[in-house]
DNA sequence: CTCAATGACATTCCCTCCCC
DNA sequence: GGGGAGGGAATGTCATTGAG
């Protein structure tokens, strides 16, 4: 990374979307864990995504302008006026809405540890419908993560709404090829539903290859032993009203408070799904 | 037929960030 | 600082269903 020019050189770390902080830098060479956040702003003459000109800070030190970036970015660094902090803090610090949304994450981590499977958050996957990705038995599972919803008309059952945005035009389907498993997790954190890819094809709550449905969502119902219980108990005493709950989503629940945890059917599902190599 | 529970959507709300 | 955009959760709606 250094290529032992004269010129001064930063290490940059970039954080995730919602992170206050863009990117960390800290002076190469520096070992202790002491990062300066940085917001970065946009300018013309860059494309797009206005962060990644910051490699250009690594790959052509001599250039003027990235150099002389680094340079601005040494000296703030060794300015006490701009606090540093840990990596790990400036990453940590996001807004409440990303934060919430890496809720349904951070539940599934003790699970996945006890499982062996390794979780990875890329950043060619940000902002894509791949909120992480699985490394498990030499696969690798994309992984879109939801957390249910209670519903409100229907006591004890949970739901979880499948609507991707689709740029400033309405919500929509996901697609197949977006992810290979849908990862829900319930408020309380004891249980957890992972669908592989093929069967929300078949139960049409995604677009297949070979249909394309119009409408802006799907949803899937979600009865813990318990909501299925007291439905079955319902139905059973005849209740009015015609409809008859669907456990379908319970084979692919997994329960924690089970012997061995839930990792069994995590393995059992993680065997029968699709991956992306 | 009538009624209401259900579940599959549709719509609104809400929060945050971005950019002028 | 405020208006708009975007993403996601919460709430609303309604066709369907089957018992009474």
């Amino acid at each position: 990374m250094c290529d032992g020019s004269s010129e001064a050189m930063v290490e940059v770390q970039r954080t995730w979307e919602g992170a206050h902080a863009d990117v960390a830098v800290r002076p190469l060479g520096v070992d202790e864990d002491l990062w300066l956040p940085v917001q970065v702003k946009s300018c013309k003459e860059q494309n797009s995504n206005g962060c990644w000109h910051f490699n250009w800070v690594h790959k052509y030190p001599g250039m003027p302008g990235p150099a002389s970036l680094a340079h601005k970015l040494l000296l703030a660094y060794e300015d006490t006026f701009f606090a540093k902090d840990s990596l790990d803090n400036i990453i940590l610090q996001r807004s409440e809405t990303s934060q919430k949304g890496e809720a349904s994450i951070a539940a599934w981590a003790p699970l996945l540890s006890a499982a062996g499977v390794e979780v990875h958050q890329e950043l060619i996957y940000e902002m894509t419908p791949v909120d992480a990705i699985w490394w498990w038995n030499g696969k690798r599972f994309l992984i879109q993560h939801k957390t249910a919803i209670l519903h409100h008309v229907n006591n004890g059952s949970h739901l979880v709404i499948l609507q991707k945005s689709a740029g400033n035009k309405a919500t929509q389907l996901y697609d197949e090829a977006d992810f290979d498993l849908l990862a829900a997790s319930l408020p309380e954190n004891h249980h957890f539903y992972l669908f592989p890819m093929a069967v929300l094809v078949q139960r049409r709550l995604v677009n297949g290859h070979r249909e394309r449905r119009q409408c802006t969502g799907s949803a899937v119902m979600l009865w813990t032993r318990e909501a299925e219980a007291m439905q079955r108990l319902k139905e059973a005493k005849r209740c009015r009203g015609g409809g008859r709950a669907d456990f379908w989503a319970n084979e692919y629940l997994i329960d924690t408070h089970a012997a061995d945890g839930g990792v069994g059917r995590l393995h059992a599902i993680l065997e029968s799904a699709g991956y992306s190599t």
